[in-house]
DNA sequence: ATGGTTGTTGGACAA
């Protein structure tokens, strides 16, 4: 089971992006993230023409997630539980070929000081509590996407620049280890636990993708059943270098069948 | 230190 994320940062504008990236690297599943577009806008017939059934959680301008299947995906969830009036299209999780897949758009949380990072906090700990309850399901489960966080000082270009972001202060990496404390398995690092240099995200800002000035935010999670099955993780930065290009590139996670 | 870019959308806001 080939299980591709790709934040696409607007599903219509990366259409052929996507398309023909598919064509290549042939995933089972793909996890999209910043849809940029109502549930109503999206693409579908042109994914379902190519093979793809299509679940998707939508919402006007900004955040939305995918999760697209060749195999028939059941069981499906289009929130976060906790949310409590929580209206940001940031989460969906369904069960393809007896695997629990999520697909996630964590808060990015900057600037730090605003009511972003408390959001951003918050939504990591309803992910914390989620991320238990499926735990006592004792099956495989994926929890992958853009998750705004960088885990440690080595998927960062530039770590001291960095100290103060949302996306690497210390009580964002601590919130981000205590979900992993449950149980569960960042897949990259731990097939990868020396690799530097290794990013999914470059700013179209100064250059950034040119000097390979990155950071390491999109991730998958595995429980204890998916992790005894894992065999390969890879970042493909093939996307990032095409004309047209989001600024995330797509991360494909292998699980033997 | 600042500004640098892209997307949605038609002026900011988000990243």
């Amino acid at each position: 089971m080939r299980i591709a994320t790709w934040n696409v940062n607007s599903v219509r504008k990366r259409l052929p992006n996507v398309m023909g990236w598919l064509a290549d690297a042939k995933p089972d599943v793909l996890l999209l993230q910043e849809l940029k577009c109502e549930t109503g806008s999206f693409p579908l017939a042109d994914f379902e023409a190519a093979g793809w059934r299509c679940q998707v959680v939508g919402q006007k301008s900004y955040n939305g997630v995918a999760l697209l299947s060749r195999e028939e995906a059941t069981d499906v969830v289009d929130r976060l539980p906790g949310g409590d009036g929580d209206e940001q299209a940031r989460y969906v999780e369904a069960t393809v070929r007896g695997i629990r897949i999520a697909s996630l758009y964590l808060p990015n949380g900057n600037p730090v000081g605003t009511d972003k990072y408390p959001y951003k906090l918050a939504w990591m700990d309803r992910l914390k509590a989620h991320a238990a309850s499926l735990l006592a399901r004792e099956i495989p489960v994926v929890l992958g996407g853009d998750y705004n966080v960088i885990p440690g000082p080595e998927d960062v270009y530039d770590p001291a620049a960095w100290s103060t972001d949302a996306l690497f202060r210390q009580e964002t990496r601590a919130k981000f280890r205590e979900i992993l404390n449950l149980g569960y398995i960042e897949a990259f690092r731990a097939l990868h636990p020396t690799r530097r240099h290794a990013y999914s995200f470059w700013d179209y800002q100064a250059g950034s993708w040119q000097r390979d000035r990155g950071l390491r935010i999109d991730h998958f999670l595995l429980s204890p059943q998916a992790a005894d099955r894992l065999t390969a993780c890879e970042i493909d930065k093939s996307p990032r270098g095409e004309p047209e290009a989001s600024d995330h590139t797509a991360v494909i996670l292998e699980l033997a069948d």
